[in-house]
DNA sequence: GTCAAACTTGACAGTGCTGTCAAGGATGCG
DNA sequence: CGCATCCTTGACAGCACTGTCAAGTTTGAC
């Protein structure tokens, strides 16, 4: 049972997400991981040095699949469309699981926001990668042609907006009411 | 040193507040409100019982005075203004402190959301309650003239917005920003 | 003055988490 | 085959927090 690493890598990282996703990175413990993973806390601590190292890893990967879904999104010509399906898989990303595991990187930064600086400066990285992603596909003139406000603005207010309602998901947990005011702000956004 | 209370009430939940408020809910311990408030463990759990029970009184009394911060914004008869008057002092009441302690109930309410039944329930009745207001005062025949959403929706989406401005503000830290964003949000909301 | 009630204080047991380490086993290179 | 390397495992020390309690002290009512 030693010489070489046991565990499946790529499957214990996918758990590990599941893991902070649900729980936050704070209310996550190395011992919660060890479990969730299968895999020995002091595998993990051989394997990775510490909970951030760890977390870092696992935000990439949540990361590239966010922009994923941004990027598929902002397809066809009509803004409001556009963005009603941006908000919405928002939406559905925030109300999967069981019970709705809610926003990832929304329950990480208002952890206290101290939670380490690498931690901060990563989740700081992630919201200006998705706010310049936004900021794009919005710059298209097919797009930016009705709407209420620069893109540049525009996608910053999207961004701060999409915060809020994860943090609305996580009291009310009413995924309509999510949807309603989603629906409102593209209304307001769209001239 | 005892038979009766020894320590000043009003300025031990005063203490608490802040507290809270720095930390959050979950991150703040009995110790560490026994250390500001400079009344003993014991003596806390014998006047309020345990953690929660102390939060729910000093979140009481922080709703009152942010309800009573809303209801000064929303005077004149210039409904940008007003809202402009709103979201500053929403940034202003979360750029108090050094370092700036942020947005108490954004905290808590993210902090797992499963901090406790009663808590959960109080921080849904604190934003009900913050909604209606401003539903209400958006409702006057002056302001509602002029905005691109119904009241009700507009009130809604404010509070989704400011929600997500806390969020942003433990990221970014950066007041400006969140000056900048408000003020794009007015642009989209009055016609 | 007496006494029950109320408050304070320090201590204790229990729990959970962190980070480290030594021992032991498997592996693959030479 | 021999051996250095790498991984696993269980254990340990240390720390922080919770909730409770008994003992002691002060108060106010009678």
């Amino acid at each position: 049972m030693a010489g070489v690493k046991q565990f499946n890598e790529e499957e214990a990282l996918g758990r590990a997400l599941d893991l902070f996703w649900a729980r936050g990175y704070r209310a996550t413990s190395m011992l919660d991981l060890a479990e969730a993973t299968g895999v020995q806390r002091g595998s993990l601590y051989n394997a990775y040095g510490d909970k951030e190292e760890i977390f870092l890893i696992v935000l990439q990967r949540y990361s590239e699949a966010y922009l994923a879904r941004v990027s598929a999104a902002f397809s066809g010509d009509d803004v409001a469309a556009a963005l009603t399906r941006y908000l919405d898989a928002c939406i559905a990303i925030m109300m999967a699981g069981d019970p709705p595991r809610g926003c990832m990187t929304t329950k990480t930064a208002t952890d206290t926001a101290l939670n380490g600086e690498r931690v901060h400066i990563a989740l700081k990285g992630f919201l200006d990668e998705v706010e310049k992603a936004i900021a794009g596909y919005l710059a298209t003139p097919v797009f930016a042609a009705r709407l209420a406000l620069p893109p540049a603005e525009a996608a910053r207010l999207l961004v701060t907006f999409t915060r809020g309602m994860a943090v609305l998901e996580r009291v009310y947990q009413d995924e309509k009411r999510l949807h309603e005011s989603a629906r409102s702000l593209v209304k307001a956004l769209v001239r």
